[in-house]
DNA sequence: CCAGCAAATGCAACAACTTGCAAGAGCGAG
DNA sequence: CTCGCTCTTGCAAGTTGTTGCATTTGCTGG
């Protein structure tokens, strides 16, 4: 089955009729294998079909989010972050300093959300977390530099 | 000492020069103790001094923000809201089912900032989270509806 | 009180989304 | 295969937020 054919089958087991825009969005990120903006995610795609529109692609995104396909994530700066979710799920780490975003595993995190399960029954829902800070090179950076 | 003289010598402490813009945005936060969008602060604004332009408004929240006067935070839905920040800081529990913004006291959330700093050496700066999910409420509801 | 510099502001253009509406296209029923 | 319902899309206009630049204004030092 192609990467194509999978994205198919996917947006109907989600309930999304199959369309070239939303397959080519889909391609887009699981192609690109990173976090893209929504303006590269456009330009990607028109290099495909340039009749697509930008609305589109904006909703497109957010259907495909509101479906739990992708992520989106506001980093500190710059423009939001489209992601294609792997089973693996996964955070982020971003220093305010030196912009360095690191990966963080889930297993923190869902302490985190077992921990307002517990105390609050609430049911927190945590896909991609962006936690900003500052990294343990620039704290170790101001503390030589006589903090 | 007025609630403006107050704002007057904050902003001086935090190195800003005292203009009537920026005190007009600190008293509209001051006095709401609420969250605000952007745009009740530009119409708060104008209602004492119309002359006073959008972008101003803009930089002075982005300074406000930078120099930990006020939060900016992205709930689930609508504009970025802004707050007055008091010395006890506190976070929020928004259901995204029926929209409810509970608060969330500083504890669990620093128990999570010291998870991450023991385990990687991040410093991070959660200063007014608002964490999606699921609430008590409409766990129970769903639950009693048939799951 | 005054001069001079840097910070702050207004304005207009721009960038990043969002939305209402009419036209087009996917898909299930027959 | 065709019909028709409903989801999608394109387009244009509207929001929300940002930026470059010329001008104004707060503040510091004399
Ligand atoms: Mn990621
Ligand atoms: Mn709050
Ligand atoms: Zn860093
Ligand atoms: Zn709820």
């Amino acid at each position: 089955m192609t990467s194509r054919e999978e994205s198919a089958e996917t947006l109907r087991r989600a309930g999304h009729r199959v369309t070239s825009a939303k397959l080519l969005v889909m391609e887009a990120l699981r192609h690109a294998g990173d976090h893209l903006s929504a303006t590269s995610v456009i330009d990607q795609v028109r290099r495909d079909a340039p009749h697509v529109s930008e609305s589109t692609v904006y909703r497109t995104l957010g259907a495909l989010r509101d479906s739990r396909l992708i992520s989106e994530t506001t980093f500190g700066h710059g423009e939001v972050a489209y992601e294609w979710l792997e089973e693996r799920s996964h955070h982020h780490l971003v220093c305010s300093q030196c912009g360095a975003v690191d990966e963080l595993s889930d297993e923190v995190v869902a302490g985190f959300a077992k921990q307002l399960s517990d105390a609050h029954g609430f049911n927190a829902d945590l896909q991609h977390l962006a936690v900003p800070g500052i990294c343990a090179r620039c704290s170790r950076d101001s503390e030589a530099a006589g903090e």
